[in-house]
DNA sequence: TGTACATCAGTGAACGCGCGTTCACTGATGTAC
DNA sequence: TGTACATCAGTGAACGCGCGTTCACTGATGTAC
């Protein structure tokens, strides 16, 4: 296979691509084959060569964008986390003026899962490799998680009703909250498009998150 | 290396072992090897032959005991639950004739910090491969922590309070103590000892579950 | 109890294959003049 | 604008290695008589 030309002919133009984005193009390439290839068992069980081939570059090429599997994966957690991240600012605008913790609790739910559906592929890579991934790739994601949930902390903080908590319980229930999302993402990538499937678990998630909100917010009174 | 050779002497007598149980040692140490191996990483990056190193034996003497790594496999994922069961059966047994909520959240939350620094590895094998392990692996995890949740559900329709629930919601908040229950076993396993760590996994643990149980015995009374 | 035969856990050679990494290279793109 | 040189993404041969699996085997343990 001869390098790949990424150059093409529209209708009346040649549009001439140059040697920056013809590298770009190939990473990405590159960083796609990744996340599908691992998709049903983890970046630690893939092959560079297999990246390689799937791309349609010679295996020494790929050296020429990472030094190894692992540093791709971490390229791959900080991308996946721009759409975690991505999510929680469209919770927080969604939910900023709600009326009530029902509607709260409905959006959130609702933008959860429309996130996961449009990044399926990265909440999975998330949810495998935080278990499972190469020792740097599992730091990371680590760090990322518990970035995420003091954010959410934060956000928690300006609900009415939690003046008087501590910074420790509002850790505390935002890492309850964060993983119990977690556990629904996970479940709605499971659910794989089976509307009843999916409408189960995320009638599950609110229930659980109204659960959890009405605890935490009668929590110190009766502790 | 020579066959390995189980029998030993004594300072009297000389002890001489079966066939049958020469067999099984050597599908233990398999296990355990595997166990140990694809501590920090999966299964799925373990191969056959380190396996079959670690324990002393040539590479196609691994076949005498198991098909393939993906079926030593599904005998650990069985072996872990016998431990998971073996805690919950613990749990129940400890909080049966509990007087207060606190008393039942405080009691559970040490059985499980005992259980898991006492079958670490099996903790973490079923963490790991839950997200990332071979195919079967990873099913009959899903089926058996599935199992784990309706058992709950069964445990929490003995608390008071709880007689108006319905089947679902029975089901969705075991499903929520099984999520964060096993987020804390990860923190726990993830505290490596260091006791001041622990302790503050513990305390979260503490306060998420009778967040939990507060929100729980309040919801249908708000929804 | 002794002997002849069956069983079968573990052996060791061999196979073809995919692996990560090295190296010197090619030729299109980019730049300095 | 044209030419000479630099850059560097991708090539392809080669390496030694560990992989799963096949096969015929060995020799200790177990059993039937």
């Amino acid at each position: 296979m001869s390098t790949p030309d990424f150059s093409y002919s529209g209708g009346v133009a040649e549009v001439t691509v140059t040697r920056i984005e013809k590298k770009e193009r190939t990473r990405r390439a590159l960083l796609d084959a990744a996340l599908l290839l691992c998709e049903d068992s983890s970046l630690v069980a893939l092959s560079l060569r297999q990246v390689a081939k799937e791309v349609g570059i010679v295996p020494t090429a790929f050296y020429r964008h990472f030094d190894s599997l692992e540093h791709l994966g971490l390229a791959l957690v900080d991308e996946s986390f721009v759409s975690l991240r991505a999510m929680l600012r469209a919770i927080r605008r969604t939910d900023g003026g709600a009326p009530t913790f029902t509607e709260i609790v409905d959006r959130s739910v609702a933008t959860l899962e429309e996130h996961v559906h449009r990044h399926q592929s990265h909440f999975r890579f998330i949810a495998r490799e935080r278990a499972a991934g190469p020792p740097l790739v599992k730091a990371r994601i680590r760090h990322e998680i518990e970035l995420c949930e003091r954010e959410l902390a934060t956000d928690i903080a300006r609900l009415p009703g939690t003046d008087h908590w501590t910074a420790e319980d509002l850790q505390v229930l935002s890492g309850l909250i964060v993983t119990a999302m977690v556990a629904t993402a996970e479940a709605i990538v499971g659910a794989e498009g089976r509307p009843e499937a999916e409408a189960q678990v995320s009638a599950a998630a609110r229930t659980q998150l109204r659960m959890v909100l009405i605890g935490a917010l009668r929590w110190r009174s009766e502790s």
